[in-house]
DNA sequence: CTGAAAGCGCTTACAG
DNA sequence: CTGAAAGCGCTTACAG
């Protein structure tokens, strides 16, 4: 490898000349300024990135840390982090932690080590208490989990505002005429759609029926047992929220099986927007949660806590909105009621 | 931050000796030894791996390059890779290049000033000419794309043994009793699938009909159009290879919706095992590619490329494996034909 | 505008 | 076993 040394002995001047020319730091004659070029050029001189990062104190890099890919919500941010940092010219540093606290705190310690310039951490990817020690210890830092933990305040968190998110999608329903809306949730993790849920029908002067109320897994067999339970009740719903799209299109399989049509004999409404909902029998009506825009926030909110060390303001929701397809349909369209 | 010299200076040592505690790569006496242990966990001294990785020469990282984290197939691959990595005490660098030339040239590049150590290469992340370059250049790296390209020939590869899955599912529908059998196939990245299905038919001595082969693009709605083309041929196959899972579906639909019972009157067999296909009506027959094992191979031989620069088996291929589910049965005993 | 020098935080022969 | 010294490849005040 060729390195400044080779440079400037090459066009006859100094190391610090050459860094001149390539940083453009200082200003350079342009005499010599195409003698060095010239060199550069024909030795196909690369910097050495780690050298650099060694003398600046900083790496052009960023840590990124997330429970898994196998969760296409968390591929797709991963995927837009990286667009941004590479914008940037940052490089991206990904691990995953498979929700284990211990592989978390490994994982922060070991890229504060590799002298990333910033993290950002999403889901539950590391313990809150490590998150925060980190923060402590003046590390530049973005969290993408808006949770209630109070030891979260004041740390720069990015997230989809899933209490509307809820809201949104419960209200959907009402405005179609229904009144028995069942939710199916998956605790603690979405416990923010289940209060826009709630929210939604106080709103609305229905009171909130815990019958009503079924747990989930966030997975497709979840939502189909939640359905039919909901089915064996003895005054059933004539809606469902399904906190995320999966447990949407398991409730739909098992109505469809029981011979319960969608949307005349029970709406659906689902949380996410993921791609499977467009292709679903019928195409699911569901509250997108614009996670790209989440990526992208985060990310540069880190990038300018990174260069300018701001205050900034420091609980960033981004808005989820409702995407109307056939699994709900106004009542009085349909039947009257 | 705290560094070796903090150390030293506490441990009344120098800094070599700190250096030679840490990295047991000479031997210390245990009195010393003890001092400077102490120190350490008294100033809670984390080692600068910039500065290690600047003095040793290598950084103890490793590039991934692959074409995007939106196809679940990659997002898999790159959890693995992270794994073995991790578990290497190497860090990943990942960056994604949309299938770009440019993007990838641009991306290895930059990876390379950054002193990885080695580079993984999936898919058509990087152009053929780049990557042959970066290998010449001495970099190690190993790539995860078995194409025909002979340029690639004597770069280690790893790969699934895609030419055989194509034998076993079209093997698989002979065995069931069928002759007139349909393949959908996207060209050219699935040529190898397409020329095992014309090996297989050719040994069992069936002459492949050209009206039986169908372009697809890997989407659901081909596989669904490519159904529908088939069902309206005047000799209709009986059998269906679908070249991914996602047309398998698509014409599972097609068949569906024009009252084609499956396995019936028309049996379907896919490849790749994604999870919707265990959940499919009825559950989807499957070539299954271990993607994840071929992960694991590709990163553990470019570590060990790294560590003992051997010249090792240069092309890897991971067997696939047929998953026999609903949507093929024998057809003695279904109607005897 | 350019050079000489020190420094970033480690590692690594080499003496002793 | 331990220390003194040079080096990894850059950057950055500071002179001139």
């Amino acid at each position: 490898m060729t390195t400044l040394a080779d440079v400037a002995r090459r066009a006859g001047v100094t190391a610090a000349t050459v860094s001149n020319v390539i940083t453009q730091r200082v200003p350079v004659s342009a005499k010599t300024r195409a003698r060095v070029l010239k060199a550069i050029e024909e030795l196909d001189y690369r910097p050495n990135l780690v050298a650099r990062g060694l003398a600046r104190g900083k790496t052009l890099t960023l840590a990124l840390v997330v429970p898994t890919l196998t969760n296409p919500y968390f591929a797709e941010m991963v995927e837009e982090v990286e667009r941004v940092t590479d914008q940037h010219d940052y490089q991206m540093l990904l691990s995953m932690t498979h929700n284990r606290a211990d592989e978390g705190r490994r994982h922060l310690e070991r890229m504060a080590n590799r002298r990333v310039d910033g993290f950002i951490i999403m889901g539950m990817a590391a313990d809150t208490a490590d998150v925060v020690a980190l923060a402590q210890q003046g590390h530049p830092l973005v969290v993408s989990t808006w949770n209630q933990d109070p030891r979260l305040q004041g740390l720069p968190i990015v997230d989809i505002d899933f209490l509307q998110a809820g809201e949104i999608g419960t209200r959907h329903l009402i405005e179609c005429g229904h009144r028995r809306i069942a939710i199916i949730v998956e605790e603690p993790v979405q416990h923010s759609r289940l209060q826009g849920y709630q929210m939604a029908l106080l709103e609305a002067g229905i009171v909130p029926d815990p019958v009503y109320v079924r747990r989930g897994d966030s997975s497709f067999a979840s939502g189909y047992q939640a359905a039919l339970d909901l089915l064996a009740l003895p005054t059933p719903p004539t809606a469902i929220f399904a906190c995320n799209d999966w447990m949407a299109l398991g409730a739909m399989e098992a109505l469809t099986q029981h011979g319960v049509s969608i949307p005349h004999d029970m709406a659906i409404v689902g949380v996410d927007n993921i791609a499977q909902a467009a292709y679903a029998h019928p195409p699911l009506t569901t509250v997108s949660t614009p996670r790209r825009e989440v990526a992208r926030a985060a990310t540069e909110l880190l990038l300018r806590l990174i260069n300018h060390s701001k205050q900034e303001s420091y609980l960033t929701l981004i808005r989820p909105h409702l995407i109307v397809r056939q699994t709900t349909v106004p009542l009085n369209h349909e039947d009257g009621a």
